[in-house]
RNA sequence: GGAGAGGUGGCUGAGCGGCUGAAAGCGACGGUUUGCUAAACCGUUGUAGGGACAAAAUCCCUACCCCGGGUUCGAAUCCCGGCCUCUCCGCCA
């Protein structure tokens, strides 16, 4: 949510912003326009409600002398009539300028590249050299299956396509997977492991941003209205709703292992093939809460944090800063971080961080108090540390063999009993 | 699921129809005192919105005692609905 203030103030660099990241204009002029209106329903309300309160301490004074006071009562019970009009005019404002408000995306920081699509994304820098094979790597489904750790087939029996079922070391793949990125963001990275619940009421989900212009994405529970989480960053992030930090409190860093649901509606016909996009995965997520004058700084380790993940797999990877028209609706900064799966031939994007600087800070409500004792928003960051299935699929491809076997990465193996190498049975 | 109790400022806790934005205490902040600390004493201590001003300081108004409705000239206080917390019973991993 951006300042109405700053809208006011600023409605051309508003709406420059906004199409620059692809997004409706219109609704700035429309809700601008309601806003004048608002302002003066309130104004004339409000001086209603002045003079019925001072009549009303007339009647007070009255009865308290034991004097009649009917006459001013029947003056002021169609004052409260005026009231109870304006106030419904006002109500049905507010809904209708609360409802744009929330549509209006966040603004694109000073050096993000203006940009169409992904192919305007800069790369920032790459890691890695390129792993070359003398035979033809295969693409992880084939290992998988072949290696009895992913079974694509019953998964889609159960649920359908788009779900995954892992077995045997595949399961402990994954599992060894979170547990050492939880463990290398919390030994070394200052961040505290948080386990959150992966179902959110509405409140939730627009703090964050996703509602209400994604309802469409998120698998939602009807009778309950509860949403499943699309990724940690909604509960996580909601954590402190509605509260007030002392400066002394911040920053703060979480990290937190949950499970992702995503329709992925529209993206059909998109990655359809083995486990690059899909309907629920696991992810390690990094949340920061900081202070506004830290939160560009802040970005930079968090970014560094997602990639050291990848550094320590020993995978290749590059990094990109995304351009307007990719920055997603909340965004005003973020970096991509894709990891290259050799089977596939293509980078995979397996982080995603982001400053929102104050717009969640805004709709979910958290501010600090500062030296001077002011209250001020605070900024909010999150990255992915890392999405797991694509970081399966970059092992897979990139540390298979000959044979068909994958060797486990080294950071891996205590996690794993202290198996080197998935082989086929 | 059934029965009951309750949600008031940073916290504890009064108020239960009329200057009550809200007593008292604690905490925090500023000051006096002090060799330093402590203690004592004095003072300050909410937020949001709207308006006045070119703007800041400031001033005025409005709202807020979980949320939303209702009754009333007037609601923290009465009534209805919702959410949340706690206790007991039942059920269940």
């Amino acid at each position: 949510m951006l300042d109405i203030n700053f809208i006011r103030n600023n409605p051309e660099k508003v709406k420059e912003a906004i199409s620059n990241k692809r997004e409706t204009v219109a609704n700035v002029d429309e809700l601008l326009e309601l806003d004048v209106q608002r302002r003066s329903a309130i104004h004339a309300c409000e001086q209603l409600k002045s003079k019925r309160n001072e009549k009303s301490r007339a009647v007070s004074e009255l009865k308290k002398k034991g004097q009649d006071a009917s006459q001013i009562i029947e003056e002021t019970k169609k004052i409260g009539d005026d009231i109870k009009s304006y106030e419904e005019k006002l109500k049905e404002l507010e809904s209708q300028i609360h409802n744009l408000h929330l549509r209006i995306p966040n603004i694109p920081a000073e050096d993000v590249p203006v940009g169409r699509d992904e192919n305007d994304n800069v790369c920032i820098r790459t890691w890695g050299t390129r792993k070359t094979f003398d035979f033809t790597p295969l693409p992880h489904w084939e290992l998988g299956s072949a290696l009895n750790i992913l079974d694509l087939e019953r998964s889609s029996k159960i649920a359908g396509s788009g779900f995954i079922l892992l077995k045997g070391l595949g399961s402990k793949l994954e599992r060894a997977l979170f547990s050492f990125m939880l463990d290398l963001h919390t030994g070394e990275h200052g961040y505290t492991e948080v386990f959150p619940p992966f179902l959110v009421n509405r409140m939730s989900m627009i703090g964050t941003g996703q509602l209400p212009k994604l309802e469409d994405d998120m698998y939602r529970t009807a009778v309950d209205d509860l949403f499943l989480v699309p990724t940690a960053e909604v509960p996580v992030t909601n954590i402190h709703r509605n509260e007030i930090f002392s400066y002394k409190d911040l920053p703060v860093f979480y990290t937190a292992y949950t499970p992702c649901f995503r329709r992925e509606a529209g993206s059909y016909g998109k990655d359809t093939r083995g486990i690059i996009r899909v309907h629920q995965f696991n992810k390690v997520e990094l949340v920061k809460l900081v202070r506004p004058e830290t939160s560009y700084d802040e970005l930079e380790s968090l970014v560094r944090n997602a990639e050291k993940v990848l550094q320590l797999l020993g995978l290749e990877y590059r990094m990109s800063i995304l351009c307007t028209g990719d920055l997603s609706f909340a965004a005003a900064k973020c970096y991509d971080i894709e990891v290259w799966a050799p089977g596939l031939e293509k980078f995979l994007e397996v982080s995603s961080c982001s400053n929102f600087e104050d717009f969640q800070a805004r709709r979910i409500n958290v501010r600090f108090r500062d030296e001077d004792g002011k209250l001020r928003f605070i900024h909010t960051l999150n990255g992915s540390g890392l999405a797991l299935p694509r970081t399966v699929i970059a092992i897979l491809e990139t540390y298979q063999q000959k044979d068909g076997s994958v060797i486990i990465p080294e950071v891996l193996r205590p996690y794993m009993g202290g198996i080197e190498v998935i082989t086929r049975k």
